[in-house]
DNA sequence: TGACAAATAGCACGACCGTTCTATGCTGAT
DNA sequence: ATCAGCATAGAACGGTCGTGCTATTTGTCA
């Protein structure tokens, strides 16, 4: 029972460096099995069709984000600090070969149907609710407004990151960095209690 | 118009069409040489190469883009007006089947190497160059702030487009189209000359 | 240690991929 | 009317894909 577990969580994180880099679809089986040195039959057996893979990369790549940056972030003092902190997580996050897998995947599963879209949107969503949580405790924390809608942060937020990985993956944009910088604290500021009117 | 000429405006309508939805590597010769009434060979003749045909559709989406987007947006007044047009129309060209051409296909190639990615990346950086420059012909009509940082605000846009672009077609949040307009209008007041003496 | 189940390998299948070669039909200029 | 050249078809190639079926090895537990 331990040996099978062991094996698939080997899978597991190869194919989801893997996918990082080249998709769901561009995740075979075939190569799959020879990175992990194991036979297309009997890697396959542990997931009984690509579907089930995908679902269980998506699931995999769910783990990680959550051990790799919102674990650390709610370390961090409630309110700004851990605003600033699920941030710099997700830019770590992006820096990892292939990028952001979430971005990557969402582009590449919107027009798709199936169980692993749906545990993708999920672990998005998921994200995004952690974003807007954290508006929220800083409103209580008197660090951001209380007037601030903090759905419409989060979704600025995660505009941001999306956008912000094109212009460094994609656009490879040297000055992507600093215009990431710059969008980052203006929107802070714009949502800050001592607001010095949002300009 | 010779004949061969007609048939590959065809082919890449169709090629067009099929891989806004599915992507670059999800479009198929086999596939295309159906939908076109032809034989594989008969198709392939036209291009040489999958690259090639990739290329060439990458050039398809562009054209269309300048006709459909573009050209209108240059139509309207200087200033705020056409960088209105040129948001609106971008949103128009995004609830096509399959969503954005450019969104997807910039995540789709963005490790990858070689000609079609290079096509690409030149489309995205003259749509943000047109974004820019529309900023700077506000600022100099008087209705942006003087020390607008235009490229920044060609970069906050985009970023907007791109987001967007996922809480509409992979979240299908039903709120997103009211939360793309938020932040667009927050974006041109915070642009805006807040003391109309700016010439 | 022996029995049983789980894990893995080997092999084959049909489908589709991009690509090449060869043959044929069609068209337009001479 | 002829003939070159372009447009298209047909068949085949080697490769990879996901997926089944059947052994065989390996690990676990009474």
């Amino acid at each position: 029972m331990a040996k099978g577990d062991e094996t698939r969580q080997a899978i597991l994180t190869r194919a989801f460096e893997i996918a990082n880099v080249v998709g769901l679809s561009g995740l075979s089986i075939g190569r799959l099995a020879e990175e992990t040195s194991l036979s297309k039959s009997g890697l396959f057996a542990h997931f009984g069709s690509k579907e089930a893979l995908d679902v269980a990369v998506v699931g995999e790549a769910t783990r990680q984000f959550v051990h790799d940056v919102l674990v650390p972030a709610l370390a961090r003092p409630r309110g700004e600090p851990r605003v600033r902190e699920l941030f710099a997580g997700w830019l770590r996050w992006g820096q990892r070969p292939g990028g952001c897998f979430f971005v990557g995947a969402s582009a590449e599963l919107d027009d798709r149907t199936g169980p692993a879209r749906q545990a993708l949107v999920q672990a998005c969503k998921d994200w995004i609710d952690e974003l807007a949580t954290a508006a929220r405790i800083a409103v209580q924390e008197g660090h951001f407004r209380a007037d601030l809608d903090t759905a419409q942060f989060a979704f600025d937020l995660y505009g941001l990151m999306v956008g912000g990985h094109t212009f460094i993956r994609f656009l490879r944009d040297p000055l992507a960095q600093a215009r990431i910088g710059t969008s980052f604290e203006r929107l802070i500021a714009s949502s800050r209690a001592t607001d010095p009117h949002a300009r």
